[in-house]
DNA sequence: GCCCTTGGTTAGTGGCAACTTACCGTTCGT
DNA sequence: ACGAACGGTAAGTTGCCACTAACCAAGGGC
């Protein structure tokens, strides 16, 4: 998923797709400064993580952006920040009882945070 | 931004800071199946996109994930969803007039979508 | 003072993946 | 039926990047 989203190109041919909407293999190389073969890989990358969707039309194979792939990021950007911030609670929670006994302002170093 | 997330260790080290939560690079170093140069490098490139930020304690450098990347990344998202459904909706109106006269349910090929 | 720890940097190498060229099957037009 | 357009696949090359080893600088503890 982030793979395919790794490759500058392939970003460009979402992009392309983005913009000009649905499009066929040969159209889409000629928008991209790169082969029509070097296009079918990358649109088969894209295709396997489901972030575009293909339809014959005749001998033409018309690409179009498909969001299951999107979503998948879009949860997996979620899930990470909940999970994240959640984490971090404990990494807190966990320091706080190395709190100086008597003395509450003065903390162990890893509690400090931001500076 | 995504060609730092493109990277499987990268996505490791991520990975390891969310679920630990704040960490210094030797430690990292342990948890991660890489050399320690390698996490610095990669810490690196994280740090240049935002996802990343550290603070120096004595000769430690304590790394946490920072979410001025994954916000950036959040925008792009949700700026290439909405991008992308106006343009399909201006790619299904300039088909559109392609109707046949008198015949409202007979479209050209085009229109159609899924399936 | 010294030494050990920590970590960023450099130089060099290896492997992978992006790209092109060539080939082949399919489908449309005539 | 024949040729052309379209596009997927295979084979081969190249360039980039992830990784390691070696070196160096800065702090902390004794």
């Amino acid at each position: 998923m982030l793979d395919a989203l790794g490759d500058p190109t392939r970003r460009v041919i979402l992009e392309t797709l983005r913009r000009g909407g649905p499009c066929s293999v040969s159209t889409l190389a000629g928008q991209v400064p790169v082969s029509r073969p070097a296009i079918s890989q990358h649109l088969k990358v894209l295709g396997a993580v489901g972030l575009v969707r293909h339809e014959s039309r005749g001998t033409r194979n018309i690409y179009r952006i498909h969001r299951t792939g999107l979503d998948e990021l879009r949860d997996w950007l979620d899930q990470f920040w909940g999970d994240a911030l959640e984490a971090y609670a404990d990494h807190i929670r966990r320091t706080e009882d190395r709190t100086v006994p008597g003395r509450p302002d003065v903390r162990t170093e890893e509690e400090r945070d931001e500076h």
